[in-house]
RNA sequence: GGAGGGGUUCCCGAGUGGCCAAAGGGAUCAGACUGUAAAUCUGACGCGCGAGCUUCGGUGGUUCGAAUCCACCCCCCUCCA
């Protein structure tokens, strides 16, 4: 446990601010600390705009420190008005209990729960849950100054905004925050809080409070709020949102996902998400850029990252499929290596020659392949539908059982379906 | 409770009776170029193979014709009480 954490930490770009700069380094190095960082149940699985300060508290941890994974029980029933452009939607307590547990087993995964400065994980449910209103009113609230809150730039635009406006419930959501860091100050001598650039209102918040309440000096940090080069929201592709559950994300579609990095971001992403050192990733950077085409940067931050958040297995399987897919030689694959595919994550539906549907514009959307019809169209009609390697022409729409001829299917039941260069699709004939 | 301003296709945002499936921008998808990049150019972008069908907060109405006009309702914002 040094500060030398925080010099890592700053050399990745992982600081964005932090509440108590002067003492912090110093009370870092003074033993392990206790620090947290809070996750809302707001779906069923987090994302990966989760996995920086995830991944940090592992940093942590690494250095010595204890973290503490908070699970918002309590403060996903209320939702954070922090940024957010408008009033969100309340989930009922069941659903939020539910996503509770999931998050709670995500974040597990991130942290080691052995040793001397074993990780827990926590839920803010257990000591808000049962405090009453008044109680509440007269000890914590009394702390708050509306004065100070509507200050705060979190809340700025929704109280500024014209067509927008916040309720009070959403507005109470920095208080709650606020008491959970001086419960855990008080619980388990916590004394720094973490998190994304968009919750250091909450974070000081509950700094004063933990010193109003106990007289306790505590710290707060933010790391910086990921962006792409090109201005684009980091996290989302046309399938949508990239999430850390295999279920809704796979292995192979999570790999795909960092694999197409760009070459403006990739160096500044495996310093915020692998844990290799700045030096490897500088001389990374320095070998591609002496290198004539495709750097190599991408490859290492798929695999480094597929392999934290899908393991061993998941990275293995990701590999298999993009080396199976991408290399060209689909012909070369075996049945056995089709039905891996498969088990991989692959997408891939099952189709029959009785039930085919009259068009291929029908039989891709049903697959999910595309949204919609007019993409099929448009692409047929650039000649990027390739089945088994061959192309696929637009006048063949009205006809899928020529395309779908089982003469044609590898092994006796395999269509390997391409629209466009990336998207894969395995129909297999039953 | 009163006065005023709003709710348009994924997002922002034009549109005040037909030329509107609805300008423009962004995002997204496909093609060319490449490295499964970026930038650029091209095309698509409510749904449907198609004929056609369904949209502009909701419900009714006026009209040959409504996102546009009217009535009522719902929601949001601002100011006043």
């Amino acid at each position: 446990m040094s500060s030398a954490l925080l010099e890592d930490l700053r050399d990745r770009g992982l600081i964005f601010q932090i509440a108590g700069e002067e003492q912090l380094p110093d009370w870092l190095d003074g033993g392990p600390r206790t620090l947290y960082c809070g996750f809302d149940p707001t779906a069923d699985s987090l994302h990966i705009g989760s996995l920086v300060p995830l991944l940090t508290l592992r940093r942590f941890q690494l250095a010595g420190h204890k973290p503490l994974a908070l699970v918002g029980g309590a403060t996903g029933l209320i939702g954070d008005p922090s940024f957010k452009a408008a009033e969100r939607q309340l989930n009922t307590p069941q659903v939020v209990a539910g996503w509770t547990e999931k998050i709670r087993e995500q974040v597990s995964r991130f942290v080691d729960f052995e040793g001397a400065n074993a990780a827990e994980v926590v839920n803010n449910l257990d000591w808000t849950g049962n405090v009453d209103v008044l109680s509440f009113l007269r000890d914590i609230g009394k702390h708050f100054s509306i004065n100070a809150m509507v200050q705060k730039e979190s809340v700025k635009q929704r109280l500024e905004r014209e067509g927008e406006g916040i309720s009070f419930t959403e507005f109470t959501y920095m208080i709650l925050q606020s008491f959970d860091f001086s419960e855990l100050y008080q619980r388990y001598d916590c004394t720094l809080q973490i998190g994304g650039s968009d919750q250091w209102g909450n974070i000081t918040g509950g700094i004063d409070l933990t010193r109003r309440r106990f007289g306790g000096q505590v710290f707060g940090m933010t790391l910086p709020l990921v962006t792409k080069a090109d201005g684009t929201k980091f996290g989302k592709t046309e399938s949508g949102t990239i999430w850390l559950d295999p279920d809704r994300t796979s292995p192979y579609a999570f790999y795909q996902f960092w694999l197409n990095t760009a070459d403006a971001d990739v160096y500044r992403f495996l310093r915020y998400f692998t844990f290799l050192s700045v030096e490897e990733i500088a001389a990374i950077e320095s070998a591609d850029s002496e290198r004539q085409g495709r750097p190599e940067g991408q490859g290492i931050l798929a695999e480094q990252v597929t392999a934290l958040v899908h393991g061993d297995a998941g990275l293995t399987a990701a590999t298999r499929i993009t080396g199976a897919l991408f290399s060209g030689e689909m012909t070369a694959l075996s049945a056995d290596d089709f039905e891996q595919l498969r088990l991989d994550g692959l997408p891939s539906s099952e189709i029959t020659a009785a039930a085919m549907p009259p068009t291929l514009t029908q039989l891709l959307t049903e697959a999910g392949v595309v949204a919609s019809g007019k993409q099929v169209k448009d692409a047929l009609g650039r000649g990027a539908v390739l089945i088994n390697g061959v192309s696929v022409d637009a006048g063949q729409n009205n006809d899928p059982r020529t395309c779908f001829n089982p003469v044609a299917s590898l092994h006796n039941r395999y269509f390997l379906l391409r629209l466009g260069k990336k998207k894969y699709h395995l129909f297999v004939l039953k």
